[in-house]
RNA sequence: GGUCCCAUCGUCUAAUGGUUAGGACAUCGCCCUUUCACGGCGGUAAUAUGGGUUCAAAUCCCGUUGGGAUCACCA
């Protein structure tokens, strides 16, 4: 049998991050096997719908690779893919479910318009408690009811007693007692279905072989095998992933201002490496390789590598992992992918090129390029007592002596590359009698008026050229 | 509260009865070095707890504690 698996996100808003690490193992269980991901819509509750939030799902999807076979915009041989637009499909299965006795019509108010909250909730018990009075009803005298206008929903009947029992690939043998299976609404007053009802009819249509989804479906998954039983249909096979958590407390979540997929790429984020490290956060290879690309991770990914725990999202490793990835790219990549952040800090003409290649090994996210390079758009005002390291065995005297040595020197300086400028410095140092780092370390400070830089003297000197340069020495030596 | 689930360094995790409990991030130290990084080398650091079972338990069983989920006309 294929396997095909299913991303089936709600049109809410953002792509959050444990959104996509769910997709990411549908994409992967799907695809370790050469099966079908297929991308489906889950938009049944029209008051949570969040207008271009589907564009949010394509472009992120896109923009890690995670391509789907099938899908509203690509569609496929068992759309449609949106399930606003499969509203008929349900309500003829709902009816049938009341035939086949797994559901049945109820009349009960909606609760849903009350605002209070607490009668809500009472509704809720007294379900919970004696299951729902609607059940009694004959079909006959309900399909009258209908037919002469009345709202009504269709609820999921369940009779059994004992324990239902299914097998989940993360979690193993789970089993759980009808008793405490609530009799839900199937479809609602609107003729629209809830998610209980629209996924295990959508995934048997679409013949989902595996399910894959956050375990807080583990305890309704037995009513979703009721259906699939009272239908005579096999059930999927369950993968249930334990959720990406902010810390020991706290699901990472867009309500809390944790960041999603966009603000990670917005910070300058690869999506390389935000996609590398979610697919560890829960899973890993049993080797101790971490550097993974989607390729490789269609090649050894098995969901019984899937851990059961919660994993706390760890924006820090991402960093790493991050600045990991930058390191690795071609040094043309790094150049272009810095670009926009170079326009965004700078105005003044500099060696961009010089720029990038100080840069590249020094920062772990692209948003850290606009402070490394504060000082080369504006030359911050410092006090001499910079001029003083121990280490370089400097002062401000001795600053004061290697500038004005380092000024006609630089002037007369032809070949303006950081080779060639260190061996002029170094040959300057040897005949003045002062160390490498005597003379480096004040030009350095000159040049950019803070105690730590991407780069040293020379290199900077080479991203700001020799006007520049010549001009913050020259100012270096007025102030001291 | 009922039910279900989870529990190894600070964090992500490895070890499917026998390991000096391994790796990575972070942290600390050293080396490299024109500052800072990068890179290299090394250190600190964990089986929540109490009982069993066993020659042997991080690993199996039970309790405790701690945490999470669920109990909507949301998904």
């Amino acid at each position: 049998m294929k396997v095909r698996t299913r991303f089936a996100p709600s049109p809410t808003g953002y792509m959050h991050i444990g959104n996509l690490r769910t997709a990411l193992y549908e994409y992967l269980i799907a695809k370790a096997s050469g099966g079908d991901f297929v991308l489906r819509i889950e938009d049944t509750d029209q008051k949570r719908y969040v207008e271009g939030a589907t564009d949010i799902i394509y472009a992120t999807l896109k923009r890690v690779g995670m391509n789907w076979d099938e899908g509203p915009d690509v569609g496929g041989n068992y759309g449609p893919y949106v399930q606003s637009e499969r509203k008929g499909i349900y309500a003829e299965y709902a009816h049938k479910l009341v035939d086949l006795g797994g559901a049945h019509y109820c009349f009960c108010a909606d609760s849903s318009e009350d605002d209070d909250e607490g009668e809500n909730a009472d509704l809720a018990a007294k379900f919970a408690k004696f299951k729902d009075p609607c059940k009694f009803i004959s079909k006959e005298e309900a399909r009258a009811r209908i037919a002469k206008g009345e709202k009504f929903t269709i609820r999921q009947t369940i009779n059994k007693t004992g324990k239902s029992h299914f097998f989940d690939v993360v979690y193993g043998d789970i089993d759980i007692d009808y008793d405490e299976l609530d009799e839900g609404v199937l479809l609602k007053s609107d003729g629209m279905p809830t998610y209980n009802f629209a996924n295990v009819v959508d995934d048997h249509l679409m013949e989902i072989s595996h399910v894959v989804r956050g375990n807080e479906y583990i305890s309704s998954t037995p009513k979703y095998n009721l259906i699939y039983e009272a239908f005579g249909w096999t059930p999927p096979v369950y993968v249930h992933v334990p959720p990406v958590m902010k810390d020991a407390q706290h699901k990472l979540s867009k309500r809390n201002g944790d960041a999603s997929f966009q603000d990670l790429v917005a910070k300058g984020y690869l999506p390389e490496a935000i996609l590398n490290y979610i697919a560890l956060l829960g899973w890993n290879p049993g080797t101790e390789q971490e550097i993974f690309s989607l390729d490789e991770l269609k090649q050894c990914f098995t969901a019984e590598r899937l851990n059961k725990s919660p994993a706390i999202f760890d924006g820090v490793k991402l960093k790493w992992m991050n600045g990991q990835y930058l390191r690795n790219l071609s040094f043309d990549e790094f150049h272009k992918l810095a670009q926009p952040y170079y326009e965004q800090a700078l105005t003044r003409k500099v060696n961009l090129t010089e720029l990038s290649q100080v840069l590249q090994p020094r920062i772990e996210t692209l948003q850290e390029i606009v402070e490394n390079v504060d000082f080369i758009e504006n030359l911050p005002t410092y006090d001499n007592e910079l001029f003083t390291n121990k280490k370089m065995k400097t002062d401000a005297q001795i600053a004061k002596q290697a500038l004005e040595y380092a000024l006609p020197a630089l002037e007369n300086q032809q070949e303006w590359s950081n080779n060639a400028l260190f061996e002029m410095f170094k040959a300057l140092a040897a005949e003045k009698g002062l160390k490498n780092g005597q003379i480096l370390y004040p030009v350095r400070i000159a040049l950019s008026g803070k105690e730590t830089t991407p780069g040293g003297a020379t290199e900077l000197a080479v991203v700001l050229g020799k006007e520049e340069t010549l001009r913050r020495i020259s100012q270096a030596l007025q102030q001291l």
